[in-house]
DNA sequence: ATCGCCTCCTGCGCGC
DNA sequence: TGCGCGCAGGAGGCGA
């Protein structure tokens, strides 16, 4: 289940993979993802050579000469760097061929991950043009969440986690920025104050930053990575700790469903 | 415009 | 040991 810094962390152990090496192949051997992969994809990036890649809130972008292709990793999945020879997992959709007899290989259990061709101006598209600010570059701005939020009768937990307004914030960090900012994730959005949401985007970054700090310190073992995500690594105030006792006043850690999400929170602590 | 619900899918853990 | 069930979750899409 990547979040954020899995993606960032996928960004930074494939680039030196790819960056400047041509794809000579592209096996596709499951095209029903969250979208169907159509020729289109194929076509334009078998044969292509890597320029970059950017991350924009969960999707990777890739540049080659004709232009950007994007993958998103939905819930399960994951891109490795194997040796061509190493032997195909269950999942395993699609195969990149790349120089040196090695691979990229995307897996996906669960398919909600995508793979799909932009063109030449991928910020134009749907997927991508309407989406919020990036929580850990310059623009991140608490007045923002201030200004968008006023009247917004949703709770907080499901306005930071709309993509429109602030992106890359999944369940684990919402849960997470909310309780060490003191604001109970049912609160509605327009009732949060400047000065919480100036501490809780303060926060956002502090646990995204810190997350990515770990799945860094496993990226030399990012060929063949089978490295545990860096939010299993670090220990989570709230996630998964229903009945549990609060870190900060041992009051039971209280458990309830907001959009359709699982979401915790101290009863105490956070008002 | 905004809100909340539905959906895609597989793996896992639980109860019996 | 095995089966069936419910749950988990990113995020687009849709109806109200």
């Amino acid at each position: 289940m990547p979040e954020l810094p899995e993606v960032e962390t996928t960004r930074r152990g494939i680039s030196p993979h790819l960056i400047g090496k041509k794809i000579h192949k592209v096996d596709v051997f499951n095209k029903h993802l969250r979208w169907e992969i159509d020729n289109s994809f194929q076509q334009n990036v078998a044969g292509s050579s890597i320029k970059k890649i950017e991350r924009r809130a969960k999707y990777l972008l890739f540049e080659n000469q004709k232009g950007y292709f994007l993958m998103h990793l939905g819930m399960s999945g994951s891109l490795r760097i194997t040796h061509a020879k190493e032997g195909m997992l269950k999942h395993d959709h699609i195969v990149f061929s790349l120089p040196e007899n090695k691979h990229m290989r995307f897996n996906d259990p669960r398919r909600f991950g995508c793979a799909l061709w932009l063109g030449d101006k991928p910020y134009e598209h749907k997927l991508l043009n309407k989406l919020g600010f990036e929580p850990l570059k310059k623009e991140a701005d608490p007045e923002i969440l201030f200004k968008k939020s006023r009247k917004r009768t949703c709770s907080i937990k499901n306005f930071i986690m709309d993509n429109h307004i602030i992106v890359g914030v999944g369940n684990i960090y919402a849960n997470e920025s909310l309780f060490l900012s003191g604001i109970r994730p049912t609160r509605q959005a327009g009732k949060v104050t400047r000065k919480e949401f100036k501490e809780l985007l303060n926060n956002i970054q502090k646990v995204l930053e810190h997350s990515i700090e770990l799945g860094g310190s496993t990226l030399n073992d990012f060929v063949n990575a089978d490295g545990k995500p860096g939010y299993f690594q670090q220990t989570l105030r709230v996630y998964g700790r229903k009945n549990e006792p609060c870190f900060v006043c041992d009051t039971a850690i209280k458990t309830i469903v907001i959009g359709q999400r699982a979401s915790y929170y101290c009863p105490s602590c956070q008002q």
